[in-house]
DNA sequence: TATTGTTATACTCTATAACTATA
DNA sequence: TATAGTTATAGAGTATAACAATA
């Protein structure tokens, strides 16, 4: 696809546009930078290594240490080594983690909004969209 | 909308996450960072006066101060003062920073793949539902 | 010897506050 | 006095390379 730029290529920019500008400003309003957010988010779902965090992430071991640092030092997670094998650090999201991560969803509220300006068919069709443009090539 | 997250809401998620990725990667083919991919991006249409590239990133114009200056050590654009107010700095691309520009809309393909993926009918439904998504709630 | 994580370092992004030049 | 941009500074995100601890 060598053609420059479609209205349709624009229209996916700005809507990712947007997304991105909504979610650092709820982290924001939290205190927290999106890394940190990303990372809050990730731990909801149960503790995590430190070299699980960097592959969830998508960014290097070593940044993921100074992520969990700062958060550490705030007292939003815990960082505990594992009794199995003691190289691996588990770490985990405190009460007080629990609550920025939850100010944070709360002043994100663009996806809400924008969903609620389509119907439920519409909200299926988009589901459908999205699932199709995800899949592989070869599905 | 206090419910915790749909998997539509995770669509949404994953389809932004996937895209900035990608964004990123195709920057850095170029050896540039997002911001100033970005920041080449906005002056493909004409040059921008310093302020107007504050707006257009949304962000501080001491951040412009440095992001144009590291482009235009590397010749990628030209910083010249308005003559009609010489408080103004005209920043333009040069043909150095069209070709790096050029890269970089080259090796961002995710888009093309993902719209490949859907039928010309699909793509209409997709742009009628990103433009519903983003109207004005009164619309 | 291989793996997990940390430390040291360096560069970029970003903002705030103080400043310069121009209007 | 108000505006456009810069400079100084500081904190955060990020990666690479060298390292320590554990397996």
């Amino acid at each position: 696809m060598t053609e420059p730029s479609t209205p349709l290529d624009q229209q996916l920019w700005d809507f990712v546009y947007g997304y991105d500008a909504a979610y650092d400003r709820a982290a924001q309003t939290a205190g927290l930078s999106a890394a940190q957010a990303c990372l809050l988010d990730r731990l909801t779902a149960g503790t995590s290594s430190m070299g699980e965090l960097a592959t969830a992430l998508l960014c290097d071991a070593s940044n993921v240490t100074q992520l969990v640092a700062r958060l550490e030092a705030r007292g939003l997670v815990t960082r505990e080594p594992d009794a199995a094998d003691r190289r691996v650090k588990r770490v985990s999201i405190t009460p007080a983690g629990r609550h920025e991560h939850r100010a944070v969803r709360q002043a994100f509220d663009l996806p809400a909004e924008m969903l609620d300006r389509l119907s439920a068919e519409e909200q299926q069709q988009l589901s459908r969209l999205l699932a199709k443009m995800r899949a592989p090539s070869t599905s």
